[in-house]
DNA sequence: TTTACTGCAAATACTTTGCAAGCCC
DNA sequence: GGGCTTGCAAAGTATTTGCAGTAAA
């Protein structure tokens, strides 16, 4: 499964760049991180990358399926790979820290809109907001 | 009950301006609403309100404890009455449509971030994401 | 009267778009 | 070589801030 995605872009008629896989390094290797922290990864490597590309090519990623985004709270939204998305982000409003846990913890609440409301859940752009364990 | 915020935000050393009184009349009978429709509602009322007012306004309710918010994707943020938040915004990443949904059906999930996490739920700020019922 | 509040305009943050040059296939 | 991609600059959308005039208490 070495190169899968590159001939999948292909395929689509799209070309394999340095600056996507570039991008693709730098969301991998953040692990989350918003299009600004991505372009400065990227720009450790080739300076010249623009910030635009960095949006068009993590548009394109997650079409693809290979990236997925999350919105965790005012700011820009957060990239992390699709792969690694098996989990549910807890944001702390008071000391602004983000905790994974397992998406297994959100399982009754999916299984109740599915059941109730037809609801299909996407798990992993699930969000909670709250207060973390060191801030009460 | 009648003007008991009135007297609330006297009471903190702030004023009571035609301003508030709008904003919050506009959350009320929007149920939802962002920065700029709340304007645009309030404007109906009385037109030179500015929509940095808006802002700076619904801040300040937001902190009085009396308005929400949340985030329903990439836009602007959902303003809301604090009174009217029992429920847990379901969003369909197909067609945009915004479904309430009592926030009962997330009981378990937050017992489980509770007992396992120490973290402290805060359900109404919970919006779902995933495809609704007509879009699968 | 005192000073919080507002409107206005300018600044800031984030994202998108147009276009000519460049590079993948 | 054709046309998808990129960098750059400019425009667009969302939000914040400074300031001087206005109004609540």
């Amino acid at each position: 499964m070495a190169d899968t995605w590159q001939e999948e872009l292909r395929a689509r008629g799209y070309r394999v760049t340095p600056q996507r896989q570039l991008v693709l390094e730098a969301v991998t290797s953040l692990e989350h991180g918003t299009p600004e922290e991505i372009c400065t990864e990227v720009q450790r490597t080739a300076r010249g990358v623009n910030i635009s590309t960095i949006y068009r090519t993590l548009e394109l990623l997650e079409e693809l399926g290979l990236v997925k985004h999350t919105h965790l709270g005012h700011g820009p939204p957060t990239y992390h790979l699709a792969a690694d998305a098996d989990h549910v982000h807890l944001v702390c409003q008071e000391c602004g820290t983000v905790t994974d846990v397992p998406t297994r913890v959100a399982e009754g609440l999916v299984d109740t809109l599915t059941r109730d409301f037809g609801f299909e859940t996407d798990v992993h752009h699930l969000t909670v907001y709250g207060r973390c364990s060191n801030c009460h």
